[in-house]
DNA sequence: ATGTGACTTCGAGTCCGTG
DNA sequence: CCACGGACTCGAAGTCACA
């Protein structure tokens, strides 16, 4: 299926910064506006979420939508884009 | 319609990164392999663009997807107090 | 070279449920 | 509380003709 590595990061990002605020699923889902199936989704890597949900996500979970997807780099091993950590 | 700020912002960030590169709407979209007017669609803020077609797009542009949303948030602090960017 | 309205298709996003 | 599925609606994706 759709299971696009940029998702995969994206939804590792999501979920880890989730977790780190003891928030449920359904916790975030009410704190957006999305629903609770969709944010499992995209955890799970099966959504390609739009730019205003992106958004959404990011300020219910107290970040900029660039720090984000920030995160989510931090999560994709793959060239092209420089990205140091250690 | 729909003119969501965020989408505005997001709009005038791919434009500036875009032009400060020469490249016309139709180079990026053949670089993106997405429609020309589609292109001019984010620019003017009319799209909400996927994840994954936001980061085509940065990736044509040559930054980090997390890059062009840091851009597009420079834009958006231009609410009433002055900014400076470049 | 870009803006724009209109158009079709398919996936984004919701809601019901189950284990 | 979460993964996952079926069935649905509506908007994103993608394209075009013309200004």
């Amino acid at each position: 299926m759709g299971t696009d590595p940029s998702l995969v990061s994206f939804g590792r990002a999501v979920r880890a910064l989730r977790e780190s605020q003891n928030l449920s699923q359904e916790a975030l889902a009410d704190a957006t506006g999305l629903h609770r199936t969709y944010i499992g989704g995209i955890e799970r890597a099966e959504r390609n979420p739009s730019l205003m949900n992106i958004i959404r996500l990011a300020r219910a979970l107290g970040v900029p939508a660039s720090q984000l997807l920030v995160r989510a780099e931090q999560y994709d091993l793959s060239r092209g884009t420089a990205n140091r950590l250690n």
